[in-house]
DNA sequence: AGCTATCCATGAGTTTTAATCAACTATTGC
DNA sequence: GCAATAGTTGATTAAAACTCATGGATAGCT
């Protein structure tokens, strides 16, 4: 393979030149002036040391030699464009695919899948489900939406959307037996957790000023659960005091379904979304930036 | 066409990687570096917006996508090298035409032929005879080679070879009735012409210094040839003096067979290749340093 | 005819692209 | 564990491509 083709560039120049007609249509298709494609010609010529077009009036028209060469050209690039067109189609077509813990899917993500759909139809995303800690690079996933702490995963890209609020939240009746002023009723109720967030509701004593041995107290009395969506549930049907992202109890709490009579904290963790190495980073970003306006309507 | 194909160089890059399998050999068969290629590939996952390859241990294998585009590209690159390379056939087929006054042909350009064609066989160099005064642009000549006096066309390209020298001429046994120390000698003799080059004559015997109401006697006792090449049969006959260019007489003079007493001198005149604009100045200028050779060795 | 609009070519200068070099990471085979 | 091979990447340099502005030639219009 030995064969030096002439530059490209003046080649696609003198492919649209040939099939437009023109030079300033061409330089108009190829989005430059008509002297850059001018140029370009000249340069074609130069390479084949024959012109490939000859003055006809204040046109060009093709000599033998240019009919030649287009003859064979003008199928080359079309197969070009074929070709690239038919990846971008396959690219664009094939689904995004977005892992997400089930609780963050359950009670998040799913009420807004549908203006997600709206704002990013070419994206065609698809949401699994994915409760594994680490978020293992799993073949198939475009990217995985999670809470995570510091530090994050060297592999892929990690984009940071908020940081992660956690809050007391209870049933509006059981919610009644409690003093905003003082955090320290929270004892008075039982405390709801999960297995998964062990460090939550001592983060929150600590933040709060509060007796970790009556915590424990408490917490002895409550009852732990394997997944967050279940904590909520017991939440809201009044089985105690849970502690949950903010984002998750978000639309409970506007609807009072649920109560925080604390307030909320801050956690070292923040809501990312990672894109794993070899996936699609412009898709991924686009995604992220809906994200972020949808979090920030939902914190709003 | 709104089609916004990938910059060309990259695709170029990923078909040679492809057929290749290795960025190294591809870069190699580009002639660039292989940071070169890894960067053209980059910028073509960037724009598509996916990885074309993978990593498979220190090398890289094509992704699905990247087969998905390597199964059109290296057709269309195929074809892209199978086109240029049919026009640089037949650019380089067809023959190379020189055209060439009848005298200039027979008597310098004819006997070197041979030697042309060995020295530069891929230009099928074809001559013609052109005698007309204005070389005007006939359709198929490649080149004319032709002396003459400035100013020079506009049109094409005007490469000067060499100064034109004149010189008296007769053969040897009527030379020996002249004396070289004494120019004026001349007119002993009859003075042969051409009807196409009437400032001969008067412009020797400016330089020379001699009677110009001689000359006109001395022409009177002579006669006109239609064509250069009698002219010169005829002094070789011995029917008189002939003025000619020195360049068609030179293997004459080294023969023997005519003498040129009192030297030549220089005319406005030059000998050039004229290129019109619409034939291969490549070839043409192959062509001219070749005669350029030729002239040396041929004056030497 | 003269005027004007269109089309292409080109010199000068600027921006963009692509290349090199050299350092660095990862994998393989000895 | 060390040397060799393959690819990536930051910094810098070289080259290519583009734009702008100008000029020449042609064609159509009044």
């Amino acid at each position: 393979m030995q064969n030096s083709l002439p530059p490209l560039s003046a080649l696609r120049a003198f492919e649209a030149t040939a099939r437009l007609g023109s030079v300033t249509a061409a330089a108009n298709e190829l989005a430059v002036t008509h002297g850059a494609v001018s140029r370009q010609l000249k340069s074609l010529d130069e390479h084949f040391d024959t012109p490939l077009f000859i003055k006809a009036g204040r046109g060009l028209v093709l000599s033998r030699h240019g009919e030649t060469l287009q003859r064979g050209l003008g199928e080359a690039f079309e197969r070009l464009r074929n070709s690239c067109a038919a990846l971008k189609r396959e690219v664009e077509g094939a689904p995004f695919t977005l892992a997400c813990p089930g609780s963050l899917l359950a009670r998040w993500l799913i009420p807004r899948l549908d203006r997600l759909h709206q704002a990013l139809p070419e994206l065609n995303v698809q949401v699994v489900v994915s409760d594994s800690e680490q978020p293992g690079k799993q073949a198939g996933i475009s990217a995985t939406l999670a809470f995570i702490e510091p530090p994050w995963p060297e592999e892929g890209e990690v984009i940071e959307l908020m940081v992660e609020e956690i809050c007391a939240v209870a049933s509006a009746d059981l919610a009644a037996g409690f003093d905003p002023e003082r955090p320290d009723t929270l004892f008075n109720g039982a405390l709801l957790y999960t297995a998964s967030r062990p460090q939550a509701w001592p983060a929150w004593a600590r933040a709060q000023g509060l007796c970790e041995t009556q915590l424990e107290k408490a917490l002895a009395r409550g009852q732990g659960f394997d997944h967050l969506y279940y904590l909520m549930e017991a939440a809201v049907a009044g089985l105690g005091v849970a502690i949950a992202p903010r984002l998750l109890v978000e639309d409970d709490l506007k609807s009072g379904r649920l109560v925080a009579p604390w307030g909320s904290i801050q956690t070292p963790a923040r809501l990312c979304l990672w894109l794993p190495s070899g996936a699609s980073p412009h898709a991924g970003k686009r995604l992220a930036e809906w994200l972020g306006q949808a979090l920030n309507e939902a914190v709003r």
